[in-house]
DNA sequence: GGGTATTTGTCCGTATGTATG
DNA sequence: TCATACATACGGACAAATACC
């Protein structure tokens, strides 16, 4: 412990009685805890830059007044006060009413949770065990700004093979999250641009985009996702389009859709698609289509991904690649910007990565999710009649929508009173004037049990069928 | 290894050919290296939803032509192929290219570094399995986005004991470095502002508010600080001050100054000052003054402070503390902002330091970088009646200014002839016109041996001296 | 796991400035 | 004017407990 004591040396108050003064108020403000250790008088008379005997002094006041007790050899040590116990007492109060307010489901379809119980934790723990085995002082010092050069090669060879994406390493970003490079990004596009997004979207994205000073225009989808008229009558710069995976809708993009948006972008000077790439790892359905960036021959798609989902959300790492006209404006203008990401987790990963246990994981959680999503879809069978559903053939959860009238409230609001959490997709609207005549809710199924699913389909049919 | 290959079935070249003309030129491009194994025939066939007799027949084309290699029971391999080896080289040969023009010295006193060799590998590999080891699956979910609490109150402790700063957990926001705290910071306070800074400054900082849009205005120092007149004429609303060790300049703002500049921050409603606290934990000399922070009653300090320089730069983690009234603004604007720091790097540093290894790390650190600030003050010994010396009684780093007339450029170029880097004050200075007039240089001793310091002073000498 | 270097409270001698008689 | 007492501040010596390798 060490102690910061502000000391006038000028003032007419002797300097133990400062430092005196000083240690009871944290005692009995509840600042030092009971039982905790001071500094010794040589280290405090040290630091404060007075003589021992100044400490010394202050630490006998404190003694014959029972603030603190001695231990020879040991060292000062604060005694219990009962007074501050009612303090800690009424803060504690607080978080627990805090806790109390949060509803308890028995079954939560979130769309935003993943199976973390199928982390390779054994993996995780051996590579991390390696990486700080041979102390390797380098990996302690700082690091390339951009990321490791070798994870960097070992993303893009696993973009390449798996998305279609066509980089080198310069062109990749590694940073701490989506959202940071999405920061990042709107710094190197220029101030206050106009930003086309889909509608819905993914509402972090536009809070970014918001935050920064872009003017977001929200664009109708049909069933193909973006439409490019409205995109061309939006006179938008920049278009942030999911096309493997639309969010929330999981509408997939065919390919003729994504040669409209890139000729779209190749029709202006200034134009940049912003590819996010969310959840294509997993699809259960339909051939695959490689990432838009990969039909890009004109350098105008910035494709974005994370490991947030694919391996665990604590592991926050993200990568974006920029075309090659945007590389040198990212050193200018982000290039001295330190990596968000230490340099030790950076190792980590690419041992994952490179060592086959990433691939490994997906294949393994695709078999997973498959599972999960074939025990949702059996399940909610019976809703037919009354649903449609959407987003069925990729990433982590589905869409239901009412038929007959129903509200995406009193859905959400029925599911609830029988202990089912779902979704309203109104959150995810960015243009108020849509999300009230929604009658539509998200099932999210990553973070859930096949058990969990069925119990959970089964309250669903009770709520919202029995009427 | 998967493989994204984009199938057009509308095409009129046949799906093998298809197949066949991307792998082939992944291996001709060297995307796929040689020796690599390609995924079977049923998988390919199942990722790219055809049947198995087209891949087959893909890889039979591969393989009649020499690409790749069929090894019964374990697969197809890619082979060495000439050609691409020289784009390899080439891309090779720009990377030594890179690292030749940097000129070899042999001493680097670098104003950066920091000493890496006393960083207690050994705890924090312990505390890093142990982390781990309790399998413990919350860890690798999402977490709080302002930081793990635990780790919070953590550093809300130690800032509290070490440097006087008064704040509750909820006022911390633990973020991947200062630059990125800086972003965000910038976001709450607002569009455009005008923001102080002395001069020279932290180059970083003032890159990222430029960056935002903010208009920076340099005021000057004297030698306790930026001065109050020319802050209250530069008609800003935030300063961003370094009280305890301006960089570069190393001067220490007395109380005196800091309560002038709390009283300019309480005569403007919307006034606010950022308080970097970098490089307090290194002081020789004087008696320690409490953090800005500490002394504000008011609500109008930022207080900033990282682990790069205490522990390592590649632990990414630094904080900002926010006055009561920001942390509301911080919840409506930022909140939604997942947390920039891996949750498991969170709870490692939670951990060092509540388990007082940090604190005993930065007793050790501060006897390691007294005796190499010692070497350093003994070596320049000689100098003296040359230069005037700067800085010297805190931080990682001592300011030299030359009293006959030499130029900054000068003395960087004698000492890189001589084999020793030293870093020139102009760098810093955010006002093109202070800098020409320079003749001071830095000198960081963090990153160097005692002998090394020794042995740098020795070929200064040499270098400014015998003329 | 065992031995050494460091740290610790305690005790003690000293120096300085001020008030008192 | 001088002697004394007291409060404050400084630093060394010692044995035991602890930290570190």
């Amino acid at each position: 412990m060490e102690l910061m004591v502000p000391i006038d040396s000028q003032s007419d108050c002797p300097l133990y009685e400062q430092i005196y003064e000083y240690i009871k108020n944290d005692i009995r403000k509840g600042r030092l805890e009971a039982g905790s250790r001071l500094p010794s008088t040589r280290v405090l008379a040290q630091n404060l830059k007075v003589s021992r005997s100044t400490s010394q002094m202050a630490y006998d006041q404190l003694l014959s007044e029972g603030y603190i007790e001695a231990f020879p050899c040991r060292g000062y040590f604060v005694c219990k006060i009962d007074e501050l116990l009612e303090v800690k007492q009424k803060e504690t109060a607080v978080f627990a009413q805090k806790k109390e307010e949060e509803r308890s489901y028995q079954v939560d379809f979130s769309p935003r949770g993943i199976d973390l119980d199928s982390f390779p934790f054994n993996t995780w723990r051996k590579i991390s065990r390696n990486t700080l085995v041979d102390d390797n002082k380098e990996m302690f010092a700082a690091g390339d700004t951009q990321g490791e050069r070798a994870l960097r090669m070992a993303i893009g060879d696993y973009l390449h093979s798996a998305r279609g994406v066509n980089c080198s390493p310069e062109q990749i970003i590694i940073g701490a999250g989506n959202e940071y490079l999405l920061l990042l990004l709107s710094r190197l596009l220029g101030r206050e641009m106009s930003i086309a997004m889909e509608n819905p979207t993914y509402k972090q994205a536009y809070r970014v985009f918001c935050g920064q000073g872009h003017k977001v225009i929200p664009v109708k989808m049909d069933k193909y996702g973006m439409e490019l008229k409205r995109l061309e009558a939006s006179r938008a710069d920049i278009a942030y389009v999911m096309p493997s995976h639309q969010y929330p809708t999981g509408i997939v993009m065919p390919v003729a859709r994504r040669q409209e948006l890139l000729s779209w972008a190749y029709r202006g000077s200034r134009r940049y698609l912003i590819e996010d790439d969310y959840d294509s790892e997993f699809r259960y359905k339909g051939k695959p289509i490689p990432a838009l960036q990969g039909m890009d021959m004109g350098g105008r798609v910035i494709y974005m991904g994370t490991f947030s989902n694919s391996i665990a959300p604590a592991i926050r790492v993200g990568f974006m690649v920029l075309p090659e006209p945007l590389v040198s404006l990212y050193r200018e203008k982000a290039g001295f910007f330190s990596s968000t990401v230490s340099r030790i987790d950076q190792h980590i990963l690419y041992q994952f990565i490179t060592q086959g246990y990433y691939e490994r994981h997906l294949n393994r959680m695709r078999a997973i999710y498959k599972g999960k999503h074939d025990a949702l879809l059996s399940g909610l069978k019976e809703l037919e009649p009354f649903f449609s559903m959407g987003g069925e053939y990729a990433g982590l959860h589905v869409l239901l929508t009412h038929l007959k009238g129903m509200t995406e409230k009193q859905l959400v609001e029925k599911a609830a009173e029988a202990g089912v959490k779902v979704y309203g997709m109104s959150d995810y609207f960015i243009d108020t004037k849509e999300n009230k005549s929604s009658s539509t809710v998200l099932l999210g199924y990553a973070n859930l049990s096949e058990k969990d699913i069925d119990r959970g389909c089964r309250l669903l049919k009770k709520a919202w069928l029995q009427q």
